[in-house]
DNA sequence: CCGATACATTGATAGGTGTCAATGGGAAAG
DNA sequence: CTTTCCCATTGACACCTATCAATGTATCGG
């Protein structure tokens, strides 16, 4: 899988925004940092190595609150956080919501440090 | 203090902390948790990608400031979050500071999330 | 309908962060 | 030495954020 870019292929963001590959804009940048913000506190990284770690790769709210030793609201506040920047769904199911990793998304933001 | 390995402690990479490897514990996620902070910034992200894009591999501060459009101050601020993080470092000749990409410090983050 | 359970939201608070003006410190030029 | 230039640091301010207690909302079981 050759990943060379031809040289006239030269314009931001055809695909995915970049750090090493050229040159970011300032709308790039901002899109870029804000899927790093959430990566940036280590609770949330924790929930995504739960989420990680689950063998059926999902995990109910009530199953983070123990682990993660924080309050309930504290546990939603940081899944809120990670569902608005793409890195994690939830789905509701009778009383329970059950959240999944998405890999799409945080292959996305791996790809932006890429080389 | 005895640094015993419990079977929450193995990981699979005797290298670096990894999210989707293995759960987490709080030192790891505290850690990788800092530099994913200083990308959770779109300045700094700029920093970077245009120290990627520099011919030499190096930039001085004050090449930074027009194409930032920030104040001389706050572009050292960021250099600063860059250089604690490991992602960058300067080295001073004469009156200038070069500063320069370390991408194997990079590239650990981006291991931190890969698959 | 009523109570219990699971989760989200609100409000309050303490601490962190980005920004710039002003200032400090070190190196080269005069 | 004095001045000038480059960069770092400080102080101040506005904004953001992590946290929890209290409350709201929706669902299920009786």
């Amino acid at each position: 899988m050759s990943k060379a870019t031809s040289a006239t292929d030269i314009r931001p963001s055809e695909c995915c925004a970049s750090v090493l590959a050229a040159p970011l804009d300032t709308a790039d940048a901002a899109e870029l940092a804000s899927g790093f913000s959430a990566l940036a506190d280590p609770v949330r990284l924790r929930v995504l190595s739960i989420l990680a770690a689950s063998p059926q790769g999902e995990v109910c709210v009530c199953d983070f609150v123990e682990p993660l030793a924080k309050s309930q609201p504290t546990v939603s506040h940081h899944l809120k956080v990670l569902s608005e920047a793409g890195l994690v769904q939830g789905d509701r199911r009778g009383k329970w919501v059950w959240y999944s990793l998405n890999r799409d998304r945080l292959a996305e933001l791996r790809a932006a440090i890429d080389s």
